[in-house]
DNA sequence: ACCTGAACACCGTTCAAGT
DNA sequence: ACCTGAACACCGTTCAAGT
C-alpha cells in the first residue's frame, strides 16, 4: 500500500467563480465599482485571497473580458453568402459586448490576449479566405473588419450621435454646427442595429469590390 | 478721479498652460503617471492649486485631449474630389493623435465633448454633403467613418496585427490559429500608413456605389 | 482673491501571521 | 497549502488656514 499523500487544502475558488463575480460586480457597479475589495466581497472571501487565482488587478480585468467574450459562438458560418458570414459573425460580438456594457472600457486594452477573440479573429479569416481573400489584401480586410467592430460598438455605448449624446449634439449652436446638428436630427430616425449593420455593409460593398477586379 | 479697484491677484496658471503641463507628464510617464500631484509638480504649483482650474481629473484629461486635436486642421478640403476630403481629414488627425499615442486611452470617454472633434466633425460633414450625401445616408456614412477612424487609430496604438502585438500573433498555436498565424505574417509586408488608409478605401468605395445607385 | 499643506477616504499590493 | 488582516505607498479630493 502506497503512503497516502496529505491532501492539500482544497481551493475553495475557480476561475470561473471569480470571473462572475466580478461580472456581476462590474454589471452593478461600473467600471469605476470593479475593486478587488468589492470582488472579494462579492464572493464572501478576503481581498487578498483573490491574489492566489490572479496576479494583479489587470489580470482580474482579463478574466471578465474573457467571461462576456468567451459566450460567443466562434464556429465561422460558412454555409452562407460571405457577406452574411461576416454579418453574423460581427452581430455576435456586439450582442454579447451589448449584454454588458460596462466591459466596453476594457475591451480595447485586454482585446490581444482573449483567446475568444483570437478564436473569433480566425473564423471571420476563415470566412475572407473561402471568399477569396488571400495575401495583404486579407490583411486589410481583416484588420479594417476588425476596426470597425471594435470602434462602432465603442460609439454605441460611449455613444456620439446615437444614444443620449444625440439630444445634446442636436442642440449644438447652429450656425457654428450647422451640420452636425441636422445630422444628429436625422439620426433619430436610425435604430442602434441599423447604424452598426449599415456601415458594416459599406464596408462589405467595398470588399465585394476588391473581389470582382 | 474714480476710486481704483483693488487690483485681484493675477492667476499665476492658464488653462493653456495646465494643458500643456499634462500632456508633457502623459508623453514622459504615461497614462498611469498623470496625476494631479505630478502635474502640479510639473508646473512647480501645489497640487491643490490645479483645482482653480479645473473641476476634478476628468477634466484635466479633457484639457489634454483638446490640447492633442486643437492642432488638427478643422478646415474642409472642398476642391478636391470628395473620397480624398475624406481621406485628408482622416488623416489629419490621426497624424496629430501619432504625436501623443499615450493620449489614445483616453479619446473614446472625452470624444464627445471635445470642441476640435466637433470642428472635424462638421468639416467630415461638409465633404459628404457636398458629395451628395443626405438624410440617413448621411448619418450612416458619418457614424460609418467615425467608428472607423476611432477603431483604426486604437488599433494601431494598442496594436493587435500591427506593432509588437504581431510576432506574438504570429508564434501562435498552428493548429488551433492557422489562418492568424498566415495573415500575422503577411501583415509584416503592409505598413500602418497602408493599412488604415486601405481599411478607409474600402469604404469609402462602399459609400461611392451609395451615390451612385 | 489666490494659493497652500494637512488630513480623509479610498485604491492595489506586500508581508508576516494564522490554520 | 491555503487564507487572512494589518500595513504601506499611493491616489483624488475636502477643508481650514495662510498671504
Amino acid at each position: 500500500m502506497y503512503a497516502v499523500k496529505a491532501m492539500p487544502r482544497p481551493r475553495s475558488l475557480t476561475p470561473a467563480r471569480l470571473a462572475d463575480a466580478a461580472l456581476a460586480v462590474l454589471d452593478r457597479d461600473g467600471l469605476a465599482g470593479l475593486t478587488m475589495r468589492a470582488v472579494g466581497a462579492q464572493l464572501g472571501t478576503s481581498t487578498m485571497g483573490l491574489y492566489r487565482y490572479v496576479a494583479d488587478r489587470d489580470e482580474l480585468e482579463a478574466l471578465v473580458v474573457e467571461r462576456v467574450l468567451d459566450r460567443v459562438d466562434t464556429r465561422p458560418p460558412l454555409d452562407v453568402p460571405w457577406p452574411d458570414g461576416v454579418r453574423e459573425l460581427a452581430g455576435r460580438v456586439r450582442h454579447a459586448v451589448g449584454a454588458h456594457p460596462a466591459v466596453v472600457p476594457l475591451l480595447p486594452a485586454h482585446r490581444h490576449r482573449s483567446p475568444a477573440i483570437l478564436r473569433w479573429g480566425e473564423a471571420v479569416l476563415a470566412v475572407l479566405t473561402r471568399a477569396g481573400f488571400t495575401g495583404t489584401g486579407r490583411v486589410v480586410a481583416f484588420r479594417a473588419l476588425l476596426g470597425y467592430v471594435v470602434g462602432a460598438i465603442q460609439m454605441e455605448h460611449l455613444g456620439a450621435l446615437a444614444g443620449p449624446g444625440t439630444a445634446a449634439i442636436a442642440a449644438l449652436p447652429r450656425d457654428e454646427f450647422p451640420l452636425l446638428a441636422e445630422t444628429a436630427r436625422d439620426a433619430g430616425a436610425v435604430g442602434p442595429e441599423d447604424e452598426f449593420g449599415g456601415g458594416l455593409d459599406l464596408l462589405l460593398d467595398g470588399l465585394a469590390r476588391r473581389l470582382d477586379t
